[in-house]
DNA sequence: CTGCATGTTGCAAATTATGCAACGACGATT
DNA sequence: AATCGTCGTTGCATAATTTGCAACATGCAG
């Protein structure tokens, strides 16, 4: 639609993942150098990018407060943040995520990063895969069933480990179970021998705003244990629930 | 230099103080909507804005994941993250910011808040008034002689509280004094009743890196008892220092 | 001093963005 | 129930903005 403007785009995407050289970022957006230079220079202006002494170029300090902003945007974090971290102490220092369904994606917006040495990846703002995870599955399910179904047509079944749900028919089947036990599992389908739980938090309608899930390495605790968190989990998306529709 | 570049950035600026629709942002850029909603549409592609229900734009995730990048790749801010609470508690309590020079401005890269009921208005990615802080001061009077210059013939003096230093010959003084003495004062110059004392973050090289200052409201602790935390200031300092040299 | 890498400027060509006007969808109001 | 008003969307002609080129400038290394 704005050629100019998501070539700038990709090039701030770009350099999230570090700095870049002029030609760098001309090359890896096939143009011009001149061209990457003149978008390069607006977003310089306005603070999006920054350039080094020597030249490299760097994401600016516009970002972090607009970062911020978004964050802040989010009230429902802020509400949900001491839930979070209590929720994490209970099920032993283990990984605490709330994620949010926005757009055909689920994006992580808060997180409590895990006390064991086993670190997961995942970052605020990245997105989760909806067939994959528990927060997925959970946000998916509580959409209205027309959207509900194109949403489920635009996944991509990809599968991360031996055990990822492959076809719309069984994420069907998941779905309907999610939604009437009020929770959901991924059985190391994201990532080998780490198992979750997720469930929904709710808005004074019923409606899924948000999911939680708590993250558990196979060595810490097995799947039959982690499947023992989901009483904390649900009071704390209950509490959640709960201090959002009070919040308002 | 870039049009519809600079007029999207505007877009995601604006989009940082609140939701818009789009005829408020098609009326704040000054353009048809038609125009306001092609760009809109680009960053949604992106994911740069997202858009509710009631056709309110938002700023995006990908922003989360972008101000999550652009601070995690200042280093220094991991590396002082720690000495900073440390100050802060050592200090009562009270608010703490690490700041970097940045292209002409200073921006706040890390903050503490303070834990009593008197909020101080500052926000991590937000810059820093040059003439009217502590780590203002610090950045400007550790920077090369020649740049020095530059950047005072760029500053408005502009009077934040009837103390904010008025002129640049005043501020060469004080500028002076700050590289004497290893650390700079801001007596309610730039919030009423509020003090503060900043020092400098040094690499190998002895070059200014960052700043740190201590902000304390007069209720709590008058001008005279702030500067009685400037060695803890100082100690925290030259502890992120060694971290900071060490680091790489 | 020469060569290489990097960033910058003037200019002509045309792709790309723009504004207009008309349309469609949705809600509120009467 | 009908109408009005608000808001977002689309097709199209205009032209303005962006693009790529080629030459120039600067800084560093061999």
């Amino acid at each position: 639609m704005s050629q100019s403007l998501s070539r700038a785009l990709r090039i701030l995407i770009e350099l999230g993942e570090g700095e870049r050289s002029l030609d760098q970022v001309a090359a890896s957006l096939e143009v011009h150098k001149t061209t990457a230079m003149r978008l390069l220079h607006t977003l310089e202006a306005d603070r999006f990018v920054r350039r080094d002494d020597r030249q490299r170029y760097h994401l600016g300090s516009r970002l972090f407060a607009l970062g911020g902003a978004a964050l802040a945007q989010h009230a429902i974090r802020d509400v949900a943040q001491p839930h979070l971290n209590r929720l994490a102490a209970e099920a032993g220092g283990q990984a605490v995520h709330l994620a949010a369904y926005e757009n055909g994606t689920a994006i992580y917006i808060a997180k409590v990063e895990n006390t064991h040495a086993v670190r997961m990846y995942s970052r605020v703002g990245l997105p989760a895969a909806l067939h994959a995870t528990a927060v997925g599955k959970v946000l998916v399910a509580g959409l209205p069933p027309g959207e509900q179904e194109a949403v489920i047509a635009g996944i991509d079944f990809r599968p991360f480990t031996s055990r990822t749900i492959a076809d719309a028919a069984a994420y069907r089947e998941v779905l309907a179970k999610t939604r009437e036990q009020g929770w959901a599992e991924d059985a190391a389908e994201h990532e080998d021998f780490i198992n979750c739980v997720g469930a929904p938090v709710r808005d004074e309608a019923g409606r899924v705003v948000a999911a939680v899930s708590v993250s558990v390495p196979d060595v810490i605790l097995p799947r039959e244990g982690v499947r023992g968190l989901v009483p904390q989990l649900l009071a704390a998306t209950e509490a959640i629930s709960a201090d959002w529709v009070g919040a308002r």
